[in-house]
DNA sequence: CCTCAAGGTAAGGGTAATTTTAGTCC
DNA sequence: TGGACTAAAATTACCCTTACCTTGAG
């Protein structure tokens, strides 16, 4: 079965760069890079051999873009990424007969004289789209000795708050103290200590609705991009309330909806659903990891958000019986055959979306319209209390 | 000294798995 | 009236990039 898509896997469906492929590489300084080395034997490309063996910073990075039509890879790292790089450091330590400790003291060294540039440059060349500094803080992440430690308990965030309180934000010493990892901890004290006894949860009352949406607005103001946003400074302004997390997730995958779509607010159907699985065929992955969520977003199309379209896909998916066990394309298969039929009415390709009858039916009073169902929540005393 | 690349740490920005809540159907 | 199901909303652990700093080689 399967019928492997063919088509060969595209390139990288790499990011960045816009146009401009190479040009005169007069530009040079200090990087001497040693480009199409002849020796390509290793198969590597000049960009990639520069991207696996220079440290650049984001700044050098997009010089490059613009100067040279550099492409390389963002965001997540994928399945097959990941596999790539373990496998990387496998062979590392088998060709050199080193044992599992000596790969930790090569990842996390001691002291400086151990470092080892050799090691990375060696990881960055298996996923050739990645800067080396990617695969660094990857690495050093994914293997770190105390990672992943789930759910916190309340002498962890004792101990956290005594640490910050006499250390203040020196998250490398507040670990030591903590026992979880910096990055981890300074998560829990932003996210979650931090205001703690202001924080409100549970559904957003109108009134914070309009007032986020009011604050976002405002911040947006003469640009264009959500990302212009800082939420941090979002949920100052609510009045520390709400933290930057739920700031975020509620205007992006609700709010932002709303205000575009001037108050409605659309329900998924079996139409999007139709959409949704020519999308991601259209896509030819091997492998849903692959797949970049943001791109998936168009304007034309209801303005989904890339979190609900992704989450759209899980549910798809999970309901395949043994999915567990498909590969990707067998997934698909199956969905395309379940989505096979647009349910009536053409593929809606067109504007904004008139929420005509349409088999799912919006209605059904549900749809909280700006303040309907749940809504209020009464004044619950607070509310008032200024900001 | 001075410069600059390597590399360490913090801040900024983001995602996605899981849990909770709210409808809907029978 | 209430259990089973499902979709939407909310929560939070976990992740990646950029900014900034320190250090040591040349």
């Amino acid at each position: 079965m399967t019928a492997i898509p063919s088509t060969s896997a595209r390139p990288p469906a790499a990011v960045s760069t816009s146009g401009a492929k190479k040009s005169t590489k007069k530009h040079r300084r200090t990087l001497d890079m040693t480009l199409p080395s002849a020796s390509d034997s290793s198969s590597l490309t000049g960009h990639a051999h520069l991207l696996a063996t220079k440290w650049m910073s984001p700044a050098k990075l997009a010089e490059l873009i613009a100067s040279e039509g550099l492409v390389y890879k963002k965001g997540k790292f994928s399945a097959i990424e990941i596999k790539q790089i373990n496998d990387a450091i496998e062979n590392y330590r088998t060709t050199r007969n080193l044992s599992e400790e000596d790969v930790n003291a090569i990842i996390f060294p001691s002291d400086e004289k151990q470092r080892d540039a050799v090691f990375w440059s060696e990881l960055s060349s298996a996923v050739s789209e990645r800067p080396i500094i990617a695969v660094y803080h990857y690495v050093r992440r994914a293997r770190h000795p105390m990672k992943g430690q789930g759910k916190w308990q309340p002498e962890e965030d004792a101990k956290l708050i005594q640490a910050v309180t006499s250390l203040g934000q020196q998250w490398e010493n507040v670990a030591r103290l903590v026992g979880r990892m910096a990055t981890d901890c300074r998560d829990r004290y932003r996210n979650h200590i931090v205001n703690r006894d202001k924080r409100v949860s549970g559904p957003w009352s109108s009134a914070e609705e309009e007032k986020l949406t009011q604050i976002v607005v405002d911040m947006q103001k003469g640009k264009d991009l959500d990302n212009d946003i800082f939420w941090g400074k979002v949920s100052e302004m609510m009045g520390g309330t709400r933290t930057r997390q739920q700031c975020r997730i509620k205007w992006t995958d609700s709010l932002s909806k709303r205000y575009k779509a001037d108050g409605q607010s659309a329900r998924w159907s079996s139409r999007d659903s139709f959409i949704l699985i020519h999308k991601i065929d259209s896509l030819n992955v091997r492998d849903d990891t692959e797949i970049d969520w943001k791109t998936m977003q168009d304007p034309q199309w209801n303005l989904w958000s890339a979190h609900v379209l992704q989450r759209r896909w899980l549910t798809m998916k999970k309901g395949i019986k043994g999915f567990e066990d498909m590969t990707h394309p067998e997934i698909m298969d199956i969905l395309r055959v379940k989505n096979a039929d647009v349910p009536h009415a053409k593929v809606v390709k067109s504007a904004k979306f008139v929420v005509d009858s349409d088999d799912e039916e919006p209605r059904a009073g549900s749809s909280t319209g700006p303040g309907t169902s749940a809504g209020q929540r009464k004044g619950d005393s607070s509310d008032s209390d200024s900001e």
